[in-house]
DNA sequence: GCTCATGTCTGTACACTGTAGATCTATACG
DNA sequence: CGTATAGATCTACAGTGTACAGACATGAGC
């Protein structure tokens, strides 16, 4: 609506990506918009509607990737899983909100009817679809937020003395599993492998909707 | 170590479960313990670090979960699921705080232990594991988020209203989908749903692991 | 006994935060 | 002209994390 609001989020989005979110305060922004603090109040409400309105610019980047109607389901969903997890780096401040609010903003709902549409197409069963949805969303914001926020950082310590912490024999499977848990992680291809394996539990789902042979799509 | 410490945490904990996780500042904790703020820092560090303790307590208490020698590899893997999504509910505040730092703690890598073997004895070949923890728990811990965060909560619109945001005919999914989208959603039967259908991926992926028949696990 | 180091705690202070409330100003309409 | 309205402002409050300097008790070595 108001070109000044628009301003605000814009103000808000720039600070974020150079500072960080806690750098995102009113006094930040209204400085940046070149007014008082107060003066964002009629504009954004409060500062988690401020917040709120920022989730809600980033969401609208999302929309168009679930689009391309020629495509086969699984890509669509791999396009729109790739965009979720772009949008997460590029943004790291934003994985964490999106846990916060239901997607609920127009950009919101179109993303999600995108993926739905997918899903149908597979031929996942209506009734489990939009379960089978917010399952693959929690995966993905979960991805991102995980990257962005730290959780899959290498923390305070290597691998090797993290084992060191406790007694010997205490962890058997990391044990087992060294070899494999000294190596770095290529985090573009664990994404993609646990891509190809949600394809797998959707492809088993949409099985399970036609009990014998092949059925085709839609009519 | 130091019993003033584990005083601090205590009351840190107390006060999140109490009053939020924006009710716990220095000043409170300091309150509760009985004594001034600054006489937090030589046994905590910073907020940052207290916040960190506070979660790394938490983990202690799921670690216990995946114990259970002798049920089978999914038991204990659902025992694990509803133990954290179990503690996202006593605890909502700590959901989100998950993300932000890896599970380096020794409570945390023993949990960590206790799912790779679990995955182990499914079957699936040892490169995937670690790869298989963090999809499993990027999923669990996403949706304890979720529903803690408010991510799954009604939002400020019902289903319809939010549907109607939009102009006819730009959301062919949610129209296809509406007798299901207006149902209120049981999210103790979504989860279990959920486990289910990830139970079949990491199925699948043991077939992988043993191309042709069955092969029984170890000796 | 003494001194000295160490670890814990206190009080004060600083630079911030979100926002309530009252007031000023510029524009638009009659 | 007067007046309504929306936007911006200034002031103020109660709260935040924590840097810094100093007080106190404890225990070790002489």
């Amino acid at each position: 609506m108001s070109a000044r609001r628009e301003e605000i989020l814009d103000a808000g989005l720039a600070i974020a990506d150079e500072k960080g979110l806690n750098a995102v305060s009113m006094r930040a922004v209204a400085e940046r918009v070149g007014v008082t603090p107060m003066a964002l109040y009629p504009h954004v409400g409060s500062k988690a509607a401020l917040l709120d309105g920022m989730v809600g610019r980033l969401l609208g980047e999302l929309a168009p990737a679930v689009g391309g109607e020629g495509l086969p389901w699984d890509e669509r969903m791999r396009h729109f899983a790739h965009a979720a997890r772009g949008l997460g780096r590029r943004h790291p401040w934003a994985a964490a909100l999106l846990f916060a609010r239901p997607s609920v903003t127009p950009d919101g709902v179109r993303t999600v009817d995108g993926v739905y549409t997918a899903l149908l197409d597979a031929g996942v069963p209506e009734r489990h679809v939009p379960r089978l949805e917010r399952l693959l969303s929690t995966f993905v914001i979960g991805y991102a937020a995980s990257e962005a926020g730290g959780r899959f950082g290498p923390g305070d310590l290597d691998p090797r003395a993290r084992r060191g912490q406790l007694p010997e024999g205490t962890l058997p499977a990391h044990a087992r599993l060294a070899r494999h848990l000294d190596e770095p992680v290529d985090w573009d291809a664990e994404f993609e492998a646990d891509l190809e394996d949600l394809r797998g539990l959707v492809r088993a789902l949409a099985e399970d909707g036609r009990p014998k042979g092949h059925g085709e799509a839609d009519g």
